[in-house]
DNA sequence: ATTAGCACTCTGCAATTTAGAGTGCTAACA
DNA sequence: TGTTAGCACTCTAAATTGCAGAGTGCTAAT
């Protein structure tokens, strides 16, 4: 809308939000004529305020009263500092310690990233995009029952137990295996198709049955569904540190929100930025935000790279008056030091563990 | 503590704490007085109010205001209505889809009480007692990486993706499955002692770290350890519909509790009811709560019995003026409703499935 | 273009008032 | 002796009022 703002203009809507940020209350023109380096008086303030104003990017919350920034005006402010390259990092090194089990790392830099910033962070796990079987093995449990072991490329586990209707032994089991494994090793979910399908419930005979389970769990493991991409959680409880938020209507619509695994899931699937723009670092302010539930809130994402196709995403959720430099920096500071990491192939992914009688553990 | 109280004090100390729950508010001698079916007045009420207060029974919050329940006058109440075989159990029967999966029931069952009572409700899955291993399956992934499935009675599956040091061939990994399942096959935790190991990892020679590995994923199988009890919580959100427990300070702290799965866990073992004492269901008020971080909540459980040795337990977690009626009333007919399904035996525990490269999910 | 000065507005807080609910006690009553 | 009506008293919660403080917009002077 309408004209750029000339750099003095710029300066006091920074200082502003700046000031905003901290205080968390309206600030008014005297305070940015003291505490600036500007050297004007509150009165030449006031009106560039008042210019800012109709320009959209302040608000008065009431007459006489300070001014407090719009979306749009911290749209301006964050847009600046995600494309700044970080010259003054001065941000610390995240600590996290590298070990073999990717689902530890996740939990670590959920949980570091939620400490440093003080806001509710989530993280998803990689997706693999164009993930490819690795082998299949049957067992045999009982007269009537099979466990089928299904592992994808990056060692993602799946265990599946079958029901028989009719009994099977160990030699038609080997049979089973054998068929499975020639067909299906190696393909991707588009590479498997009816047809081969079909061809494989023929040759199975009287245990066609065993072949749906397989295929079922096989789909589920190469290309799990939204449900299945397993969501991090750490520090939600932050925002009732948040008076803005803490309010029991609204704390209640956002644990509710995180608690949900699928609104999550949906929220990070809709965030997830173009890799190309602005860094892989993109925020939603207010009304911004991709699911409704989070509309009083800020969310900053970031999408985090290990090679070979495999990628997810980090969100961070915080009050519109979130400290957005704090937030981006971590996040870029993040995102250099996933690299490091694991930049070079998928090597680190390995040691996967699944398990038990349930697979999703806590739930809110 | 001193007497018994008269049938006449009884009456109306239940009329005052059904009144309390339902309103919320101390009440008052008219109230009482008017809808009851003792035909007394109010000034009589009165007296034995002052009576009831100084045995204890109910608080005046402050001179001239009614009185509400103390944690004393709630015990007596809720005492009762344990013991009580619900008569006038209009209880509709819950909406308990079988399945074949124990985990999906755990959901329903914690999805369907929450909604029901509209408190927090949570769950912990089975604990195996005495459970022993059914079999080992070590596949091959590659040169220097192999998986063990590990099954338990009871289904329980787990995957372990052991890295070796030495590479290893397809006539190795056969011997390593003879060994181990000779050896190990329906053993329980107790009957694999040192020694047995010590043996193996002899005749394993040089892949004795596969053992190693093996045995360490038998151990958190068979008798998984506190973390790794899955819990079920739902309806978390609920507490913020109850006034006293909404405010920022309180349900940040509740919050935290039901998001942290040790919380939980700790809570609900110090919970788990002596079997044998009242029904199983076991109520906890106010300050009697298990844990610090609920002090202001009542906590209500009952342990479900799946015969074979399985068990586990309900916790429904609300405000100290919870409507105990309701809850306790549920959670008997959920006893019954279990008992009814899963009485015999531990044949319908089958079916489950593990996965993953991530075991724990979403994660508070 | 900038600034000093001044009248005006709005909020947040504390003090005050008021209405209502409930009690405890006393005296009358069956 | 147990029950009840009546009344003075207490306490709370909510509404009302009165400031003090912060901030603005405008005008006139520099």
């Amino acid at each position: 809308m309408g004209e750029d703002l000339d750099e003095r203009k710029r300066k006091i809507l920074k200082a502003i939000i700046q000031t905003y940020l901290e205080t968390g209350e309206p600030v008014g023109s005297r305070t940015i004529s003291k505490y600036t380096d500007l050297n004007l008086s509150s009165a030449t303030i006031r009106n560039e305020m008042s210019d800012l104003e109709e320009m959209g990017y302040i608000i008065q919350p009431h007459t006489s009263s300070g001014r407090i920034p719009s979306d749009k005006g911290y749209r301006l402010y964050v847009n600046d500092l995600i494309q700044k390259t970080n010259q003054d990092a001065e941000v610390q090194t995240l600590m996290i310690q590298k070990t073999d089990r990717m689902e530890k790392i996740l939990k670590q830099v959920v949980d570091v990233l939620a400490q440093n910033t003080n806001y509710a962070t989530m993280i998803a796990g990689p997706s693999y995009h164009q993930n490819s079987l690795k082998f299949i093995q049957l067992s045999r449990i009982n007269d009537k029952q099979l466990l089928a072991v299904v592992v994808a490329q990056g060692n993602l586990v799946k265990n599946q137990m079958i029901d028989l209707k009719e009994s099977i032994d160990e030699d038609e089991i080997l049979k089973l295996n054998l068929l499975l494994n020639n067909e299906l090793n190696g393909k991707t979910i588009g590479e498997i198709n009816l047809d081969m399908i079909t061809r494989m419930k023929q040759q199975a005979g009287i245990h066609s049955e065993v072949i749906s389970s397989v295929i079922d769990a096989v789909a589920e493991t190469i290309q799990p569904g939204d449900e299945d991409v397993p969501i991090y959680l750490s520090g939600a409880t932050n925002i009732f540190d948040y008076p803005e938020l803490a309010d029991s209507k609204k704390a209640k619509e956002l644990m509710t929100a995180f608690g949900d695994k699928k609104e999550l899931a949906e929220m990070i699937r809709e965030t997830a930025p173009g890799e190309e723009s602005s860094n892989g670092i993109t925020a939603y302010i207010g009304n911004e935000s991709p699911i409704q539930s989070i509309k009083d809130c800020s969310v900053v994402t970031a999408n985090y790279n290990l090679g070979n196709g495999m990628k997810g995403t980090v969100a961070i959720v915080g009050p519109r008056r979130m400290d957005y430099k704090k937030v981006v920096e971590n996040l870029k500071q993040l995102k250099t030091q996933m690299n490091a990491l694991f930049g070079n192939g998928d090597a680190k992914l390995e040691g996967s563990t699944g398990q038990d009688v349930i697979d999703s553990h806590s739930e809110n």
